[in-house]
RNA sequence: GGAGAGGUGACCGAGUGGUUGAAGGUAACGGUCUUGAAAACCGUCGUGCCGGCAACGGUACCGUGGGUUCGAAUCCCACCCUCUCCGCCA
C-alpha cells in the first residue's frame, strides 16, 4: 500500500558504507532522498560532536578540580561560565544539524531484498502462483452487495445517516460467518500441530510454537505510531480529537511496538501473536473506488499476525505466514493468487511484501486480501526492541513480521464464490461447526 | 475528574548537589570444588554516540522536556506514565 509517511529509520552505518545502493534501493521503491545532504549533514554532526565532547571533558576536568579544592575561586567560576557558554553555542548549532540530518534519515524506505522486482507501480507485481479453481456458475453471479443487500445483510444507508459514507451495518447470519472466520483462523493459528505441518511441509526449519491470541489497545501515541512507520496522518489514519492518540489501521500498528525499549531474551523468540483489532482508515483520496458492498471501508475487522524474531530466521518466518494465509485459503476453498510486490508497491517500512488476492467473480477478477510484510530491522531500530543472544550476551535489533491473517474481504469471497442460484450462500464446511452445522444461509 | 505515593541498570533495590555510571542483591556467563548435579566460593557482567586495527579513551544517558549551578540521578518548572483511595462507569 503506497502513500505512508515513511518515518523510521535506516542504519546510519549502512547508508555510510553504501550510499549508492541506499539511492538506488531508495528510488527503485519511488521515494527520492537526498543522500549526499544527509552524509554531508552527518560528517558536520560527527565534527560538532566530537568538539562538544572534547569541552564537555573541559567541563568535567574543572569542576573535579574544584570539588578536590573544597570551594571555587571567583576566577574559577568565571572559567566555568565561559566553558557554558561556548558549549551552549556548539550545542544549539549541534540541534539544528541533528534535526535535519534525522529528518533526512527518517524519510530514507527500509531496503528492498535482492529478489523483489524492481516495478514502478502496482501493474509490476508479480504473479507467482495461482491456486483453486474458479467457479463456473451456470447462471449470471451476483456481486456480494446484491446478496447481502438481499438478505439483509447489509444496511450502508442508515449507517451514512450515523456515520458517514463507507460505513455499514453488517447483520445476521453475515455477522455470524465473520465470527466463524475468525474462530476458524484463530483455532488454526493457536495449534502447534498446525503450525508444526505447514513449517514442515514447507522445509522452513523454525521454531514450531503457535501464537498467542491477542486483543490489543487499538489507538497508539503519535510518537509510537511513527516509530512502526504506518502513521499516515494525511491520508489514512484517524486521530482522536482531544488526545494524543491515533485509531489502528491495523492491528500490526499496535503489536509491533509491544516491546518498545526492551531486551527479549533469546529463548523467547520467535514471539507469534495473532491479534484482533477493529481496524480504521480514513481511505482518503479513494473517492468513487469501490464504493459498492463492503470491500473497502473506513472501519473493518481484521486478524493480524505480527513476530519477533532473530535476523537468521526473519525470512523464514515471513514464508512461513505467507504459507498460513495459503493454507486457510485452501481450507476454505476459495480461489486465489500469490502476488510478490515490487519494489513500488511494498511500502516503505517493508523489505519484502506479498500479497494474497482472492478471485471475485462479480469484478472478473482477484482482488487483494492478505498482505505479508517482512519487515526486518527497520521498526525495530526506531522501536529500540533489541534481544539478547545467550551465546555471547550481546544484543541486537530482532526483526518483524507481519500479515493478515483474515480480514473481511474473505467474507466477500465467500459469499461470492459460493452463491446459489437462489441466491443463497453454501458455507464452507470447515466453518459449519461455527455456525451450528448450518451448510448455507 | 479529586487526593496521595512513585518512576534508577535484564530484574529487585540503595542513593537529597561534587568521593555515584551508579552500593547491595537476583538472574546470566566463566572458573574452583564434585563421579554428576546442587550448594558454597572466586571472577565477569548496562546502552548509545565519537575516536582507535585493537587494548582502550572521550562523552551522554537514573520516565520525558526545559531550567538553576563552576558542578545535577540528587534542587526548580512543565509534561507523561504506574500504583493506592475517592468519584464516575461497561
Amino acid at each position: 500500500m503506497l502513500g505512508y509517511t515513511i518515518n523510521t529509520m535506516l542504519d546510519i552505518q549502512y547508508i555510510r558504507d553504501n550510499p549508492d545502493l541506499v539511492k538506488q534501493k531508495s528510488e527503485q521503491k519511488g521515494y527520492s532522498v537526498d543522500i549526499d545532504n544527509l552524509l554531508y549533514l552527518d560528517k558536520q554532526h560527527r565534527q560538532l560532536q566530537s568538539e562538544i565532547d572534547t569541552i564537555r571533558a573541559r567541563r568535567n576536568e574543572h569542576a573535579e578540580t574544584i570539588k578536590r579544592q573544597g570551594k571555587p575561586t571567583p576566577e574559577q567560576i568565571e572559567i566555568g561560565s565561559q566553558i557554558k557558554s561556548e558549549l551552549s553555542d556548539l550545542e544549539s548549532k549541534f540541534d539544528e544539524i541533528d534535526k535535519k540530518r534525522l529528518q533526512i534519515l527518517k524519510s530514507i524506505p527500509n531496503m528492498p531484498l535482492d529478489d523483489v522486482p524492481v516495478g514502478a507501480s502496482e501493474d509490476e507485481n508479480v504473479i507467482t502462483k495461482t491456486v483453486g479453481d474458479k467457479p463456473d456458475f451456470e447462471f449470471k453471479p451476483k456481486n456480494h452487495s446484491e446478496i447481502a443487500i438481499a438478505k439483509g445483510w447489509l444496511d450502508k444507508e442508515r449507517a451514512a445517516k450515523v456515520a458517514g459514507s463507507r460505513f455499514a451495518y453488517l447483520k445476521g447470519d453475515l455477522v455470524i460467518l465473520d465470527w466463524a472466520l475468525n474462530m476458524f483462523a484463530l483455532s488454526r493459528l493457536t495449534d502447534q500441530d498446525f503450525i508444526s505441518k505447514i513449517i514442515s511441509e514447507n522445509d522452513l526449519q523454525l521454531d514450531t510454537k503457535p501464537f498467542v491470541a491477542v486483543q490489543p489497545p487499538a489507538v497508539a501515541k503519535t510518537e509510537v505510531y511513527e516509530a512502526t512507520g504506518r502513521l499516515d496522518k494525511e491520508q489514512q489514519t484517524y486521530k482522536l480529537a482531544d488526545d494524543d492518540l491515533w485509531l489502528n489501521a491495523s492491528a500490526e500498528h499496535v503489536l509491533a511496538p509491544m516491546y518498545l525499549n526492551e531486551i527479549i531474551d533469546e529463548e523467547k523468540l520467535p514471539i507469534r501473536y495473532v491479534g484482533y483489532t477493529t481496524a480504521f482508515r480514513r481511505e482518503a483520496g479513494t473517492y468513487g473506488k469501490d464504493m459498492e458492498g463492503f470491500l473497502r471501508m473506513h472501519q473493518f475487522n481484521k486478524l493480524e499476525m505480527e513476530s519477533f524474531t532473530t535476523p537468521e530466521s526473519s525470512l523464514n518466518e515471513h514464508f512461513l505466514m505467507i504459507a498460513i494465509q495459503e493454507s486457510l485459503m485452501q481450507e476454505l476453498g476459495l480461489p486465489y493468487q500469490v502476488v510478490t510486490k515490487c519494489t513500488a508497491d511494498i511500502g516503505g517500512p517493508n523489505a519484502r511484501g506479498v500479497d494474497i488476492d482472492v478471485w471475485l467473480p462479480s469484478q472478473g477478477k482477484y482482488r487483494e486480501t492478505h498482505t505479508a510484510d517482512l519487515i526486518t530491522d527497520y521498526q525495530a531500530r526506531r522501536m529500540n526492541t533489541k534481544y539478547r543472544r545467550h551465546q555471547d550476551g550481546s544484543t541486537a535489533l530482532v526483526h518483524n513480521n507481519d500479515a493478515t491473517a483474515l480480514s473481511q474481504r474473505p467474507l466477500i469471497a465467500i459469499i461470492e464464490n459460493f452463491q446459489t442460484e437462489q441466491g443463497d450462500v453454501v458455507i464452507p464446511e470447515i466453518l459449519r461447526s461455527y455456525m451450528n452445522g448450518k451448510d448455507r444461509i
